[in-house]
DNA sequence: AATTATAGTCAACCTAGGTTGACTATATCT
DNA sequence: AGATATAGTCAACCTAGGTTGACTATAATT
């Protein structure tokens, strides 16, 4: 570990490192994905869009709202996150109007999947911090994004 | 302060939290640059490309390779900034093809200001955290950006 | 039954943030 | 001095990630 770059860093604002180890791991989440999961066109707005798909499935109308984008864009990225294979659709029982978009529960990207990588990431950070540590700092993120979210 | 949504951001993974916590920080110091500062017109971009400005002063070329984009892309961005009077422009004395780009040292966005606008933000956040909390976070981040960092 | 509202798609368009190629002005090398 | 390399700009173009408008199919309202 360079003690040199680590002083740099705590030198500079909190509010620097927080968007430079953003950064990093966004770059590090996509390159997995693409690389070990074997989905090598995903792009990071592909990922924006699974925060806000419901586990029991969304609608295109209903992530739209919740991501506050247009419902066609909802549907273009919806459609290539379909092709691959990455989301499924289903008809809606309750509205033959409406499709179900849910995340698949058999094949290669199962949510368990991603759920699973999420954790592995984790763990690293936890292996980097120390698990009390990264413990936290979890609680401080949540504090932080909790008070700057209430504007 | 909200115990509910506290306790589901801590379900959810640390990365998640991290990449939130500096989308919502963004998107505060570009709402203050434009709104505070009055520089109305600043986007995201500009911000990032100041990290690759020396203190004393980098030609195009040099933020161009620090920042790794072409350096007809960087042109413009900068023209724009010295144009909101955010950068400033003066002739290199060792070499008449190029020009130094710098920090105003006076006027309405000196770099003073800026660092001190950083500031505070960081001050926000330890109002939030409390102060020694605030310090280890700030550690823990720098830690997990050199490790993040070397691949 | 007719009207009105809603879910989704298709197509045309827009903007940010780049790219490459051609050019000018100055430096450097021989 | 002449050839070559480098700093910067201008213009044309590209792509991602949106936008709005027009449309179809189904639901809800009256």
């Amino acid at each position: 570990m360079s003690n040199q770059r680590l002083e740099g860093l705590k030198k500079s604002s909190v509010g620097h490192c927080l968007i430079k180890a953003a950064r990093l791991y966004n770059e590090r989440m996509i390159s997995i994905f693409r690389e070990t999961v074997g989905l090598p066109d995903l792009q990071l707005y592909h990922l924006s869009l699974f925060a806000h798909i419901d586990l029991k499935g969304s609608t295109i109308n209903e992530i739209s709202k919740k991501a506050g984008i247009s419902k066609q864009a909802v549907s273009k990225t919806v459609a290539e996150l379909v092709a691959m294979k990455a989301l499924i659709q289903s008809p809606n029982p309750d509205d033959a109007r409406s499709k179900l978009i849910s995340f698949p529960t058999e094949g290669p990207y199962t949510l368990e999947k991603g759920v699973a990588f999420l954790k592995q990431q984790d763990e690293l950070m936890s292996s980097m911090l120390g698990p009390d540590k990264l413990q936290e700092f979890h609680h401080n993120l949540a504090v932080l994004i909790d008070e700057l979210d209430q504007t």
